[in-house]
RNA sequence: UCCCCGGUAGCUCAAUUGGCAGAGUAGGUGGCUGUUAACCACUUGGUUGUUGGUUCGAGUCCAACCCGGGGAGCCA
């Protein structure tokens, strides 16, 4: 007897097989159930005749709650009546447990009753496309960076203190009277580490404590750093082009079925493979003035800003050359003009706004000390980080992408808490 | 933290001016010649978020609180 998956059907047409799984629906006549079998990999139509197994076998299987967990024997026919093209013409169906009244239906539910069912909701077909394109996302950024020699060097959860001085963060007692924060990037340890290995990388979760309630944040999420020795703001702005290009593409190759499922507009996507544009924050601005749009030099853009921005292009944009007072305290200035950073943004299309933000770092010691300094900073917390720039500081640079954005964006999902298996937020943290 | 919206059956929602709390769906029963969110008939199911107030009478009006959603700020 073999054992195999609703996915790969096709390859044992003819043959008798046996699928486990759970009955995701159920249509009867009096002859006939059709029986749906869906078991992670897909859903097939069973079909379970009374001349075949009998009025006394037959009648219970039209009672089969749903979500019951099956196993289902059958010879795989191709067929054009059922969806997916292969049915199962069953020859057993036993019931490995019978499952209570269902909670999820296939009508419409609300984002409360879904969240409180998160466990449950994963289940359904939406979701299971979905977390398989979060799937292709990661490995896609996985291989990208095996391919240029990137090495995979985790930065801690715990943190003695807030990475960049700036965000509201998650307080843990540390034993007896120590406090630690769960971190918000793992960045100043990926430049430690781009000082070891030349091209590091970081993937995990962060976690952020602000009130944020909308729908492009999570309090816990993941993200993605590189960080590279030897690098500048241009060499930052090609790795991020180029990645988000071959995450995109390999979403296209591979997730082609579940984008469909998602009904995502792949046309949209299609473009990203076209170059991206790069303007300046200035030029962003002058933009953002010949639309009309009030925008003093100076600020850091607001969510109606990027949206403004990030509407004039197909493809995501790039803005980079930021006014330093907006940006974090590590950043390199711009030589060619003391008032601006060397950070970049990617903002995605269609309104998903920033995915990657990032940049070249400071890699002068005094000016370092200074922006501690200015930043009323404690340069004994600090100290571990200026290190590296006393033995052996090169320039170097790299981004932070935030995953759930991301695919969000690329699955073209209405918001991010869908876009992470288990949403963390303000107010939720159940299941 | 601020602004806006909402909370009625397991779920999604309706309920006119303050006047008998309803439908669809899920569950149950029966029917149906291969169904595609199957269909048809019948049927179970209610502390209207909580507390208080106004009123002959409150799902509806008022107050406070609780819970949730959307957005802003901040960020990825």
């Amino acid at each position: 007897m073999t054992r195999t998956t609703v996915n790969h059907l096709g390859d044992h047409v003819g043959e008798t097989v046996n699928l486990e799984g759970w009955l995701s629906n159920r249509r009867s006549s009096k002859k006939l159930h059709f029986l749906l079998l869906r078991d992670g990999s897909g859903t097939v139509q069973c079909v379970v005749s009374r001349e075949k197994f009998g009025d006394e076998a037959f009648e219970p299987l039209g009672h089969i709650p749903y979500e019951s967990s099956l196993t289902i024997e059958g010879v795989v026919k191709a067929d054009a009546r059922a969806q997916g093209g292969y049915e199962l013409e069953a020859t057993d169906v036993r019931v490995i447990s019978e499952a209570q009244e269902y909670p999820i239906s296939n009508k419409d539910h609300g984002p409360d009753f879904l969240l409180s069912h998160r466990h449950l909701w994963l289940r359904s077909r939406k979701q299971v496309a979905l977390m398989r394109i979060r799937d292709e996302v990661l490995r896609a950024i996985r291989g990208f960076m095996h391919d240029r020699e990137f090495l995979c060097i985790d930065a801690p959860i715990f943190t003695p203190n807030a990475c960049e001085g700036t965000s509201t963060l998650f307080e843990v007692n540390y034993f007896d009277d120590e406090t630690a924060f769960l971190t918000q990037s793992g960045q100043l340890y990926m430049e430690a580490a781009a000082m070891a290995y030349g091209k590091a990388y970081c993937l995990g979760p962060t976690f952020r404590a602000e009130k944020s309630k909308t729908r492009r944040h999570l309090t816990e999420f993941w993200m993605w750093e590189p960080e590279m020795a030897h690098s500048d703001l241009d060499d930052v702005m090609d790795l991020a082009e180029d990645a988000l290009r071959t995450i995109v593409e390999a979403v296209l190759t591979n997730r082609g079925e579940d984008l469909e499922v998602l009904k995502r507009d792949i046309e949209a996507l299609e473009r990203v493979r076209e170059p991206f544009p790069r303007i300046s924050y200035t030029e962003a601005v002058e933009k953002m003035h010949e639309k009309g749009h009030e925008f003093e030099w100076g600020g850091d853009f607001g969510a109606r800003d990027e949206a403004l921005i990030s509407s004039l292009y197909p493809q995501p944009v790039l803005i980079h050359r930021y006014p330093q007072e907006v940006k974090a305290f590590y950043m390199k200035r711009d030589p060619q003009d003391d008032r601006l950073a060397l950070g970049v943004d990617v903002l995605a299309p269609e309104g998903y706004g920033e995915v990657i933000g990032g940049g070249q770092r400071e890699d002068d010691l005094d000016l370092l000390q200074g922006r501690l300094r200015a930043h009323g900073l404690s340069e004994e917390a600090f100290a571990w980080y200026l290190d590296l720039r006393r033995y052996g500081s090169v320039p170097h640079g790299g981004f932070g992408l935030g995953i759930e954005r991301t695919v969000c964006w690329i699955a073209g999902i209405e918001h991010v808490r869908e876009c992470i298996p288990f949403p963390r937020m303000l107010y939720r943290i159940y299941p």
